[in-house]
DNA sequence: CTCCTGGAACAAATG
DNA sequence: ATCATTTGTTCCAGG
C-alpha cells in the first residue's frame, strides 16, 4: 500500500486520490483532501466538550427506531459514542495544527464512511497516526477499510496517541464543536426552550435520543433534543469544520484538516451505516448495486463493517446478506472524498452530466407530513443524470445527496436530507446510506441504460430549524436557507487502482412552500450581455411575476456596497406570471473599456426578491464576444424569446466547483471536452486530474496561475448561483468555514474568477472578495464573476477561493489577469489541462 | 386506505 | 416595548 502511497502520490495528488485511497495515494490525496477537512481542525476549537456527548448518542441509536434516517443517525452516533469515547484527548481538539499531516491523513480515510469504523478503531488508533495506519487507511481495499476506520478513528485516536495529532479531529471535532457553537451561541437552551417540537412525534425518537444522548454538556436537555443534533453534530461540524479548518489552516497547513473532517465524518457515517442497514428495502437498487458492487461496496461496505462491529451485526447483517453490496469491500467508502469535498464533473474521458435539470421549486416535508413526492423535472418527468465516457461493462452506483445552493461552497446542506421515495410510479431503484449526517441515496448507473439515471426516487425531507440549529457544530441557520440542489456523486475504480470522484450539482431548487409561492424567479433571461448604451429589451422568463414587479440593475463593489442601482424600465403590459420584458438600462458609464459585470433581480417587494442574475456591459464599441450566445439573442431582439437559461445551469455546473465551468465544455461529449476543461481544475495541479480535487494549495496556486490562460470559459456563465439581493440571511455567522472549507475549492474558485471577463485586476478584489467580513453582502454580487468582486460571492468557489487559502492561490489567479480584458473569452486551454487530464487518465 | 398535494392556520422570529 | 411582517411548521382536506 505504502508503495502505491508513495510513488501515486505525485502524481495522483492532486486528483483522484481520493477515491484513490483506496488505491493508494492516500498520503498525498489525503493530505490534499484533508485539507479541507483539516478545516475541522476547527474542531481544534470546538474540541473540548466533545466526546462527553457522543457516547450519549450511542445509547440513542437502539432507541429509535424511527425511520430510516433518525435512526440511523443514532445508530452511528452510538457507534460514534464508542468513537469518541475512544479519544479521551481533548487536546488534539485543539491542535488540530498539530495533527500535521498523519492526522490529516487518517482523517480522511476515515471521512467518509469511516466514522462508523471509528469505534472499532480504537485499537487504530493507537497506532501512531499516521503512519502505518492511515497508510493503510488509504489504500484501497479491504482491510484498508478497517484500518480506515481506524483512520477514521485513527485521527480520533490519534489524539490520544499522540496529541499532536490532534486530536484530530476526530471526536473532538464533532463533539467539541457543536457544543460550543450551539450551546453557546445559540444557546441550545433557548432552542430547545421554544418549541413545542419536542412535544411532536416525530420528535418523540430523536429527542428521547438526542437527549439523553446529548449529553452534551449544555443543557439542551430539553426535551427538544434536537436529536438530530448529535447526528447532526457530526455533521454539523464538517460544515463548521471547514470554517475551522480554514482558520487552521491560517494557523498551520498541515494535514490537520483533515482530522477534524475525518473524525466527524465518521462518526456520521456510522450513523448512516446502520440506516442503512436498516434500509434494508434496498432492494431493487440493492440488486442492481449488488452487481456494481464495486461502488456499492464502498458505501456498504463501510456500513456493514460497521454494523457488525457495532451492534448491527444482528440486524444489518441480514440486509446485507440480501444484496451483494454488502460484500466486503468496505473500506472503498472511506476512501471516498467527503462530501463536502469539492469535485469536478468531467475528468479524463469521464463526465458526469445532468441531462434533465430539476424544477426549480419543489416543496420539501417535513417529518410530521407524508412524502410530498420526488423531485420532478420542468417537463414534468424526472431529472435524468449521465456519466459519459464510461466503457466499462461495470455497473456503478450514483450516489444523490442534498446540498447547499447559497454562494458558499457546495457542502451538504444541514436542513435537508434527501428522501428516497418508492412505489409503482418509480421505476429508479435506490438505496440509502448514511454518512455524516447526510442520507445519499444511491442508485445504480448502468451500462445497458448507457450510464443514464432517471431520478424518480429522491424526495426533500425539510428537518425543523431548531433540531438542526442544535446540533453541535451547526453553524448554519435555517432561517431563509431554503434552496438546495441535488447533488450527484460517481466513484469510478480504474485499472491503475485509483478512483475518480466525479461530482455533478443542479441548478438550485426553492424547497420552501412560501418562498416558492412568493418570490419571483428568473429562470432565462435573453440577453446576457449588451453594450453598456443599454436600450434593448430583455425577455425574462420564469416564475411569480406580478404586475408591479420591478426589475433593478444594481452593481456592487467587492466589499459589497453599491455602486450603482437602477431600475429598468419594465413593460407592464406585457408582463405575465412567468415572463416580463424589460429594457436594458444605460451604465452607468458609457466609457468602460472592458466589459462590466452586473446584477439584476425582479422585485415583487421589499423582502421578495429573486436571486441575483448576470448580465454583463460591454464596451460600446467592442462587439459581443463569442462568449456568449447573447449576441444571437441580442440580434433577435428581446421579443425573441431565445432565452438563455445560463444561471442555473451554469450555476449547476458550477456546483462541482471550478470544474463545472469547465464541464459545460466538457459536456455532450465527455471525453475529449473534457480534458480541455479540466484544465480549469486541474490546471492546480499537473496531476491533474480534476477528478482528484486537490487541495493541497500549492497546487491551487500553480493551477491559479496557469489558469489564467484558461480562465476565459464560461466564467461568466458561471453564473454564481444566484443570490438574493436583500437577503444576506444565508450568511452566516459562522460561515467563515465555508471559506476554509474551500480548500480544495480554489481551483474552482479559480477557474472562475478566470473566466470572468472581468476586465482588470480584480485580483485584488478576490482577495478582499473573501470578504468574509460581510458575509451577508456577498452573495449580492453574483454576478460579478467578471470584473468584479461579485464574482466572489457568488459563486461558492469564489468564496472558497477568497477566503481561505485559496487567498492563497487565488491571489495568483487574481493575479492572472488573465483576465484581461473582459472578452477572454473562453479559449481552450486545452494543452495545459490536457495534459494533466491526460496524465491523470493515463494514471 | 394511503399517498400526494395544495392551501392555510398557527405561532415563533424579525424588522 | 409594541406592532406589523415574515417565515417556519403543522394541519386539513380533496384528488
Amino acid at each position: 500500500q505504502y508503495h502505491t502511497l508513495q510513488s501515486s502520490p505525485i502524481i495522483s495528488v492532486s486528483s483522484c486520490h481520493q477515491m484513490g485511497y483506496n488505491l493508494q495515494n492516500d498520503n498525498h490525496a489525503a493530505s490534499g483532501y484533508y485539507f479541507p477537512h483539516s478545516l475541522r481542525p476547527n474542531g481544534a476549537p470546538a474540541l473540548e466538550s466533545p466526546r462527553i456527548e457522543i457516547t450519549a448518542y450511542s445509547q440513542c441509536p437502539e432507541n429509535e427506531v424511527e425511520e430510516s434516517s433518525t435512526e440511523d443517525h443514532f445508530i452511528k452516533r452510538g457507534v460514534n459514542s464508542i468513537v469518541t469515547l475512544t479519544l479521551p484527548n481533548a487536546d488534539g481538539y485543539r491542535d488540530p495544527s498539530c495533527l500535521s499531516p498523519a492526522s490529516s491523513i487518517s482523517s480522511r480515510s476515515c471521512n467518509s464512511e469511516a466514522s462508523s469504523y471509528e469505534s472499532g478503531f480504537y485499537n487504530y488508533d493507537n497506532s501512531p497516526q499516521n503512519s502505518p495506519w492511515q497508510s493503510p487507511c488509504v489504500s484501497p481495499k479491504g482491510s484498508s477499510s478497517l484500518l480506515s476506520c481506524p483512520h477514521s478513528g485513527g485521527p480520533a485516536g490519534s489524539p490520544y496517541h499522540s496529541p499532536s495529532t490532534s486530536p484530530q479531529i476526530g471526536a473532538m471535532a464533532e463533539e467539541g464543536w457543536p457544543a460550543q457553537h450551539r450551546s453557546g451561541g445559540t444557546g441550545g437552551g433557548g432552542g430547545m426552550g421554544k418549541r413545542k417540537y419536542s412535544f411532536n412525534g416525530t420528535s418523540y425518537n430523536q429527542t428521547s435520543c438526542s437527549p439523553n444522548q446529548s449529553p452534551t454538556p449544555s443543557p439542551h436537555g430539553s426535551p427538544r433534543v434536537s436529536i438530530t443534533d448529535e447526528n447532526w453534530l457530526a455533521s454539523t461540524n464538517q460544515y463548521t469544520n471547514s470554517a475551522i479548518v480554514a482558520a487552521i489552516n491560517a494557523l498551520t497547513t498541515d494535514g490537520v484538516v483533515d482530522m477534524g473532517e475525518g473524525i466527524p465524518i465518521k462518526t456520521r457515517k456510522t450513523m448512516l451505516d446502520h440506516s442503512p442497514s436498516m434500509s434494508l428495502k434496498v432492494e431493487p437498487g440493492g440488486d442492481e448495486l449488488g452487481p456494481d458492487g464495486e461502488i456499492c461496496h464502498e458505501d456498504y461496505p463501510s456500513r456493514l463493517a460497521l454494523k457488525k462491529e457495532n451492534y448491527c451485526a444482528g440486524f444489518l447483517d441480514v440486509p446485507q446478506h440480501l444484496y451483494s453490496w454488502s460484500k466486503p469491500k468496505p473500506y472503498l467508502s472511506p476512501s471516498l472524498p467527503a462530501l463536502d469535498w469539492q469535485l469536478p464533473s468531467c475528468s479524463g474521458p469521464y463526465n458526469l452530466q445532468i441531462e434533465v435539470q430539476p424544477k426549480s421549486h419543489h416543496r420539501a416535508h417535513y417529518e410530521t407530513e407524508g412524502s410530498r413526492g420526488a423531485v420532478k423535472a420542468l417537463s414534468g418527468g424526472h431529472p435524468v443524470v449521465q456519466l459519459y465516457g464510461y466503457m466499462e461493462s461495470e455497473p456503478l452506483t450514483l450516489q444523490l445527496f442534498i446540498g447547499t445552493a447559497d454562494d458558499r461552497l457546495l457542502r451538504p446542506h444541514a436542513f435537508y436530507q434527501v428522501h428516497r421515495i418508492t412505489g409503482k410510479t418509480v421505476s429508479t431503484a435506490s438505496h440509502e446510506v448514511m454518512q455524516s449526517n447526510t442520507k445519499i441515496l444511491e442508485i445504480p448507473l448502468l451500462p445497458e441504460n448507457n450510464m443514464r439515471a432517471i431520478i424518480d426516487c429522491a424526495g426533500i425531507l425539510k428537518l425543523r430549524n431548531s433540531d438542526i440549529e442544535l446540533r453541535k457544530g451547526e453553524t448554519d441557520i435555517g432561517r431563509k436557507n431554503t434552496r438546495v440542489r441535488l447533488v450527484f456523486r460517481v466513484h469510478i475504480n480504474q485499472p491503475n487502482g485509483r478512483t475518480v470522484s466525479l461530482q455533478a450539482a443542479s441548478n438550485p431548487i426553492e424547497c420552501s412552500q412560501r418562498s416558492a409561492q412568493e418570490l419571483p424567479l428568473v429562470e432565462k433571461q435573453s440577453v446576457d450581455s449588451y453594450p453598456a448604451t443599454g436600450g434593448k429589451m430583455m425577455l425574462l422568463s420564469g416564475l411569480n411575476f406580478l404586475p408591479d414587479s420591478k426589475v433593478v440593475f444594481v452593481e456592487k463593489a467587492q466589499d459589497g456596497h453599491h455602486l450603482w442601482e437602477t431600475e429598468a424600465k419594465v413593460d407592464k403590459d406585457s408582463i405575465k406570471s412567468s415572463t416580463l420584458v424589460v429594457e436594458i438600462p444605460p451604465y452607468r458609464n458609457q466609457r468602460i473599456s472592458s466589459p462590466v459585470n452586473v446584477n439584476f433581480y425582479v422585485c415583487n417587494g421589499k423582502r421578495k426578491r429573486s436571486q441575483y442574475q448576470r448580465f454583463t456591459y460591454l464596451p460600446p464599441n467592442v462587439p459581443m464576444i463569442k462568449t456568449e450566445p447573447s449576441d444571437e439573442y441580442d440580434s433577435r431582439g428581446t421579443a425573441g424569446l431565445p432565452m438563455h437559461s445560463k444561471p442555473y445551469y451554469s450555476q449547476s455546473r458550477l456546483t462541482p466547483i471550478m470544474p463545472v465551468s469547465d464541464s459545460d465544455a466538457c459536456l455532450v461529449g465527455g471525453y475529449s471536452p473534457c480534458p480541455p476543461r479540466h484544465a480549469a481544475m486541474p490546471t492546480s495541479s499537473p496531476s491533474s486530474s480534476p477528478t482528484l480535487h486537490d487541495l493541497s494549495p500549492v497546487a491551487y496556486s500553480k493551477c491559479l496561475p496557469s489558469s489564467p490562460s484558461h480562465a476565459v470559459l464560461p466564467g461568466p456563465m458561471v453564473a454564481p448561483i444566484q443570490e438574493t439581493p436583500g437577503h444576506p440571511s444565508l450568511a452566516h455567522p459562522a460561515s467563515p468555514d465555508h471559506n476554509t472549507s474551500l480548500g480544495m475549492l480554489p481551483s474552482q474558485g479559480s477557474p472562475n474568477h478566470l473566466n470572468s471577463p472581468g476586465p482588470h485586476g480584480y485580483h485584488p478584489v478576490y482577495a478582499k472578495s473573501s470578504p468574509s467580513s460581510s458575509p451577508v453582502s456577498h452573495p449580492s454580487t453574483p454576478g460579478g464573476t467578471a470584473e468584479s468582486p461579485f464574482m466572489q460571492a457568488y459563486s461558492p468557489s469564489h468564496a472558497a477561493a477568497n477566503s481561505s487559502h485559496a487567498g492563497g492561490s487565488s491571489p495568483s489567479l487574481l493575479s492572472e489577469d488573465a483576465s484581461p480584458p473582459s472578452m477572454a473569452i473562453t479559449v481552450k486551454q486545452e494543452p495545459q489541462e490536457l495534459d494533466q487530464m491526460y496524465l491523470d487518465d493515463g494514471e
